[in-house]
DNA sequence: GTCTATATTAAGATAGAC
DNA sequence: GTCTATCTTAATATAGAC
């Protein structure tokens, strides 16, 4: 047998190990989580993790690369040549659905963006300014032509951001200012959504 | 001299402290925040610091008790004898108004929350759910007179609570975004929000 | 009221047997 | 590849001198 990159138990395990410090990082933050924590989720033992990935900080940034090209896609596929208002609702709802399949990715961003964004600063400041102002100066445009209401297009994606990450990071008070015991609230946060950003962004 | 609660001493020592304590835990969160930060940024000692405090919970605690009244405080003003839209308005400029002026306090909660809320979840269910229980039912009335938009009320609180908390628990993110150095960007924002909800809410 | 010194526990990481 | 045992460091907290 030629030697493998990685053999069928250290794909999984090293995928064990992954979702695992993705549940406990995005709980408890990159200080606030242990690698026994981690270690205990995974079914490993501490050693056999350290096996796997070097340091608790690799395993954090892996993460958090592995996340980004994710997080980025619904913005990606924003078209110019489409509809504006519906571009943009469809924008918000695959953003909601986000939050909805990955609430785990939201937080650990959020939990990452809260302490001061010390290892993704780079990437907010690369990939992500350079999407923003891309896409940006296509809301801009249909702005200029009159086929949207003029909102400043930067502060329109923070809304956006804002308000459909709030759905996975605030799920706790959600769910206890709405009560209702563990119901799924994304269908109406989702009318409400579409609803309100189309009002706001339709011409006068 | 007859006995005082507290000595000046006491009193500027016990507020260091937890000046210190929330610049430390909205950073880092709870787990993330050592008793060594919070002593040297408060310019004790650590033993002189459990002095005052017995336990690092103890600090917390009295934090997100001291906030809570403050955080709620907006909400409390909103009047339903007023003008619907202006209430609303006013609301958003007040919420926006405690991200710019007490962003720590925003972080500390976001923090909280994000960690699943164990230490604030019973306000969180009490009287947070009974003030946007009490507050909701206004803003329906309002939806029910036709004099805003149907739009969820409850929904329609979690946005403004989403959107202008962005601004002190993602400034990292705003600003790098944003560009433009260490501009203040509280006054763009509440343009556009003003604007955004304005246009959302006026009744068609 | 404040300090130095230290007890105690837990965390990140390593050594070496199997 | 995985485990037990352990090293090292740092964290919460306490004891006791001043």
């Amino acid at each position: 047998m030629k030697p493998q990159r990685k053999t069928r138990i250290q794909q999984k395990n090293s995928q064990a190990i992954l979702d695992a410090a993705l549940e406990v990082f995005s709980r408890h933050g990159y200080r606030g989580s242990t690698l026994d924590q981690i270690a205990n989720e995974a079914g490993l033992s501490k050693p056999n993790l350290i096996y796997y990935f070097p340091s608790k900080e690799v395993i954090h940034v892996t993460l958090l690369s592995d996340m980004l090209e994710t997080w980025l896609a619904p913005l990606h596929s924003l078209d110019p040549a489409g509809d504006p208002i519906e571009e943009i609702l469809g924008y918000v709802r695959q953003k909601l659905e986000m939050s909805r399949s990955r609430p785990r990715e939201s937080r650990l961003f959020a939990n990452e963006v809260l302490q001061g964004a010390p290892r993704i600063m780079e990437a907010i400041k690369g990939e992500l300014r350079d999407l923003v102002d891309e896409k940006t100066a296509v809301i801009q445009s249909w702005i200029d032509e009159g086929k949207i209401a003029p909102l400043d297009p930067k502060h329109l994606l923070f809304s956006i951001w804002a308000t459909t990450q709030h759905y996975a990071d605030f799920d706790v008070q959600v769910s206890a200012v709405l009560g209702s015991g563990g119901n799924d609230h994304f269908p109406e946060a989702e009318a409400f959504l579409v609803d309100f950003y189309r009002r706001a962004l339709t011409p006068a």
